[in-house]
DNA sequence: AAAGATAGTCTTACAGTGTAAGATTGTCAA
DNA sequence: TTGACAATCTTACACTGTAAGACTATCTTT
């Protein structure tokens, strides 16, 4: 039942997954749904922990930047793959066991890297707000492909005074409009600044915490 | 009007905030609103349009780091001032004309500052990535002050196999429990590590672009 | 085998949602 | 005075989540 809701989401948007639909999905009716959920609520909360669920816990093969560098790239296809899970996060405050396991892991990875508890909070709370923010501003794109990215800069420089937006042109034409550009590609990099921001962090005693 | 539908949503929550609900505040009956807004969405629109115009755009006075450092600490307060923004930017892909503008002025501070096209897209997508990511994660907390977190923590640990995340009860009682603790303050920590990185990577020449 | 409990599904109903269609009013220009 | 127009309202409709309770099939206990 989570799993067909993941599916009509990701299929139809989450705008679109009703209880209604959702039930006919399964042929059968919306009431008999609530058999099994409280409350829609429920079922969001079920879903989000769903898409936790498949993102990789970090290996303990390797060593922390390595296992968390894979982590975050996991965590980032699962966002993408589920783009409607992001902005439901926002109203959800009651974390599924598979969310628990995945920081659990997280933590554990940090702590044993290396870092002091202070700096495994600083550690986490970067990294997974660059995750969850840089798969925002993916989903937000209104294109996808380079092509789409060349259809709409062209028709909203159209539309757009262009002289009023000089620095948001030039990066427009100049950098985004170029052959083989694609926004996904910037995660690894800002990924990578962070990581080494990291290591450093970890190295400095200058705080001492 | 559009201010008023932000107080709606601030005070009652984005959920209570229905065509009935803002135009019974304007003392006027829902389908008056529909002269003034296409539809609901466009209403949405322009109330995240209306977030974004209390950003402070990047002051030319400073350097670029102190410019982009205040203007960071601006957006997440934004941000947290209107908690529902970030859930509503997954779905809304037309950008309004405060946007944009901000967008330009934080280019523009960077291409100043001597950021080369490519650097810059980085420099951007990271900063952004990570404001926005923070937020989301604030937001989404339980709890906003010490005591509450306190109070969330313990009636969590009760419920909770503690066994199963012992790095996760390590850090809630050994690091988020301590006297003075507030998630927000790892908002400047992760801030100036990135801001770090950024310099770095401007000054660095290796990949040439 | 009979009786009862339980899990699963259904029907019906209701209050609340966004909004389409059109009637009504107020205000100004010709 | 007439017309145009902007602003507001009334009514209506399809669709939402879900409360209340009826029905049915399966399993347990006697």
């Amino acid at each position: 039942m989570l799993a067909c809701a993941l599916e009509v989401a990701d299929r139809d948007g989450i705008q679109a997954l009703t209880m209604r639909k959702l039930a006919q999905e399964l042929e059968v009716e919306a009431m008999s749904l609530y058999h099994y959920v409280a409350n829609k609520d429920e079922l969001l909360d079920g879903m989000i922990d769903l898409v936790f669920a498949e993102i990789d816990l970090p290996s303990r093969a390797q060593g922390w930047r390595q296992a968390l560098r894979a982590r975050a790239c996991s965590a980032h296809e699962a966002l993408v793959r589920h783009p409607w899970a992001i902005g439901l996060m926002e109203s959800r405050t009651a974390p599924g066991p598979a969310t628990l396991q995945n920081h659990n892991a997280v933590l554990k990875c940090l702590r044993e890297g290396g870092f002091s508890l202070t700096k495994a909070a600083h550690a986490y709370s970067v990294l997974d707000s660059y995750i969850y923010g840089f798969a925002l501003q993916q989903i937000n794109l209104p294109f996808n492909t380079a092509d789409e990215a060349a259809e709409v800069a062209t028709t909203m420089m159209a539309q757009m005074p262009t002289k009023e937006y000089p620095y948001l042109t030039e990066m427009a034409l100049e950098h985004v409009l170029q052959p083989g550009y694609a926004y996904a590609d910037e995660f690894e990099i800002g990924l990578d600044l962070i990581l080494d921001g990291l290591e450093r962090l970890k190295a400095d005693s200058s705080g001492m915490k």
